[in-house]
DNA sequence: GATATAACTCTCAAAAAGAGACCATCTCTA
DNA sequence: TAGAGATGGTCTCTTTTTGAGAGTTATATC
């Protein structure tokens, strides 16, 4: 069966599909996207999709990651496929992360958002300073 | 200009710009996916894309949220102008949740990863396994 | 009168994230 | 030749976020 025209509800059953079983691990979308929506992965993948880095260029990148988050991020980026590390023997050594094959697809995906809330960002907060003078 | 054509580049450097400035607020990207990409909002994005829902309907399509997290990803959905919350004056009054107009023009550029994922889950599966078989 | 339902809020414990010190190795500069 | 800086990390401690679950107000049902 084609899985691009299951509606929502389908979705939604597959996201409850594993909370029967008793644990979270074996749903799909969930398993897959909790690691794509991570607080700094989206911003991560966004530079990687233009071009490998090395990890002190990241770092200075995106200056408000912990380096400790930086390496974490990173390694589950590249525990699930998205992302290459590749280590050159230079004296100190060097570590250079890419996109695999797998990274760019999924980033293509992951594209349209990042553009709607690019392109949407005035609406959003105009959304929010109408609510917080209503409802607060 | 067209944002729709902004390289990644770019993006990071809207996504940096505001670490400058000294704050994280203004930055339009994070911004905006900051909400969306909550652990439970897409689920419920998901959800309230198909049709409306009360909010005990909501808690028994995805038992594993606590009502705490719920009450609190549905108001910042509203906040953000997604998601419309309406009270009916029954007895015990009751609450509807339905997605906007921007709520469903949202959705439909976060579809997108949704899909990928429900496609790829084996992918993903396969190089976290091989992954940890290697590097650990 | 006890119990249930509605949509929440509140408190406390557990998990995750951030800040920043520390590490080994090599090169360059003073 | 001593010190500083760059490499890519780890470790510990504190703060923030999340989850679990009891409590709330008001009505209806048995």
């Amino acid at each position: 069966m084609d899985a691009r025209i299951s509606s929502a509800r389908q979705k939604i059953e597959i996201y409850r599909a594993d909370v029967r079983k008793g644990g979270l691990a074996n749903c799909p979308i969930r398993n897959v996207v909790q690691n794509i929506f991570d607080k700094w992965s989206s911003l991560l993948l966004m530079a990687l999709a233009e071009q490998p880095y090395r990890f002190g260029e990241l770092r200075r990148l995106v200056p408000d990651i912990s380096q400790r988050m930086l390496t974490q991020t990173l390694r589950d980026l590249q525990r699930d496929g998205y992302v290459h590390r590749e280590v050159f023997p230079t004296k100190p050594p060097s570590v250079e992360y890419s996109l695999t094959e797998m990274g760019h697809q999924m980033y293509d995906s992951l594209q349209h958002v990042l553009h709607w809330a690019e392109n949407n960002d005035a609406r959003v907060r105009a959304a929010r300073a109408r609510f917080d003078a209503t409802e607060r």
